[in-house]
DNA sequence: TTGAAAGCGCTAACAT
DNA sequence: ATGTTAGCGCTTTCAA
């Protein structure tokens, strides 16, 4: 069933269908109501995909999120979400799966609803010049920045918290409070991603503390979920090396270390601190409640919207801005 | 950019590009070879919008949840991914917002994508054959029913737990375990949708049990997240009525619970126990484990999507099944 | 193996 | 206020 269909039925044109579609004034009451009728009786639903096609669209930007089971993304989208209406802008949202490809759906994206710009929630830190080129619009990176990759700064946006710096202001939470066996828990130390960001400022942080970091704390899932995160921490307390506190590269993982953690009968925080970095809504409902920095994930959807925005409309360059996070102080770090 | 710069950048027919685009095997190597060089150097993608439009698309089933958020879609996502890659057809997914309708959307997708029938993730317990009729195709609720609703049996399928059945089984566990003052925390007692009916189970089980239900042990959130279930259980426990156990609707719900009773310096299992319902999987890792009955996430995906392809394919009738929790027990109920 | 032409369902000038 | 017409970008007959 198509609008022609309506058309007929309604004994008009279909451009007039169009027209009570996309309430545009210039139609007559009584054509209106006419229309609307049928459609309703028909059960007409416009094909969307024809519209984005015809439709010019350019005030619409899109943001894909991938890896919409993290619950750090969450909050982060209704901040993107609010400030883009809040722009004036529409949003046309796009989740894609961990492993898939942004950029590639990026592109889809902007092609098929012309947008003006997009926002990744999550994604690859090591683009390249080339595969950005296929955007063709402007973008931003929110939560993430391009580390590990070779894009010139000035060709996108970034904001998010600086990954090593933080990871380092945490590990430093726990040797100012006397720990020194510091293990870490983290998906991997080279992942080109968060965790090996995060590493290096686990590294740096024990560096400044003179203490010299043991391989045999250093415990890496290779995975990003809960059950591996969960395994790795027992393989951590099995292998019967003494550690005081541990760093989890995500809340995530603290919470399922915090888990391994009680099971083994080691209390929290007596027997061994934790700290992360990330504050999903999670964390503060774990007991005890997770000691973590909490990404300022408000301020984050706000600011990537209005950098997104000043580029698109020409008032500003690209930029790439780092937020703070806020510590919050749970109940899992205790001095030694 | 269009198909037509590459065909015209390339030397041939926008026919040919299309052709090298889908894979067609009637392309000469040199001319493919020559248009996928084109196609890079250009960063062209296709325009999926027009694609859509002109494509048939028969073999694809719609997947539209609601409350992507909610991370007991997490698994059941997963699980209907894989069988209907498993059944040979292509899968689109759509995320929308808790409040948004299901419905349309699915109708939009189903015209826009040609589907050849639909999921539904989570959606609202009320349809009449008016709102459905505008679908089309074949539909599924999975994980809930039409409970509320005046939809004709014959006219949709579903597979979700006998929530009612379900709840009273979780209630009867405290009783069975000498619980008598049984307190409830749920989203709304009338909000047409799970919430109700697992309060009905949890008055049932009461009944059975021989025990009046107390108001005052009835505490509504009216949202369904974190703060607001915590905030409810709060509520009830400075009501300073007296309980033994505290049934959750909802796993969320009860890791909630659980803070908050610490918080009061309540001590689970031991001066209060706590039972929910979902399974989802942070709640293996609550201190203590939350015993909780389990949705069969896996299977439920399983059966919807046989069900629907039974239909689709005309092999079968529209089916309506029950699928059976397992319980958990983890450390959060103790007998009396 | 390739190209020309038609058309998917819709919107947006341009007429009237 | 309404209809006519021309595409949007693509796929797909049908011819060649």
């Amino acid at each position: 069933m198509t609008i022609k269909d309506v058309a007929r039925l309604s004994g008009v044109s279909a451009s007039t269908v169009s027209r009570v579609l996309n309430n545009h004034p210039d139609v007559s009451e009584s054509v209106r109501e006419k229309v609307l009728q049928i459609i309703d009786e028909l059960h007409y639903v416009p094909n969307n995909s024809a519209r984005d096609l015809v439709r010019s669209g350019e005030d619409t930007v899109g943001v894909v999120v991938r890896g919409a089971e993290n619950p750090f993304f969450t909050g982060l989208i209704r901040s993107v979400e609010q400030e883009i209406e809040k722009a004036g802008y529409a949003m046309v949202l796009h989740q894609i799966k961990s492993g898939d490809d942004e950029l590639a759906a990026g592109a889809e994206l902007a092609r098929s609803k012309r947008l003006c710009g997009l926002i990744f929630l999550g994604g690859s830190f090591d683009y390249t010049a080339d595969r950005t080129a296929a955007l063709g619009i402007p973008f931003i990176c929110c939560s993430y920045s391009n580390s590990f990759g070779t894009l010139e700064k000035s060709s996108y946006s970034s904001v998010s918290i600086n990954d090593e710096e933080e990871a380092r202001r945490a590990v430093k939470y726990l040797t100012d409070r006397g720990h020194q066996k510091i293990a870490v828990l983290l998906d991997s130390v080279n992942d080109h991603s968060v965790s090996e960001l995060r590493y290096r400022g686990y590294c740096r942080a024990l560096e400044e503390a003179g203490i010299d970091p043991d391989p045999d704390l250093t415990e890496e899932t290779h995975v990003y979920d809960l059950p591996a995160a969960y395994e790795g921490m027992k393989r951590l307390i099995g292998r019967g090396k003494d550690f005081t506190a541990v760093f989890a590269t995500a809340d995530s993982f603290g919470i399922a270390a915090l888990k391994a953690l009680n099971e083994a009968g080691k209390k929290v925080p007596e027997e061994c601190s934790v700290i992360a970095i990330d504050g999903i809504e999670m964390s503060r409902y774990s007991i005890p409640t997770l000691t973590t920095l909490v990404q300022p994930v408000e301020e984050m959807g706000r600011k990537a919207v209005n950098i997104l925005m000043d580029v698109i409309e020409g008032k500003d360059r690209t930029a790439h801005v780092y937020v703070k996070t806020d510590l919050r102080e749970g109940g899992t770090v205790k001095a030694i």
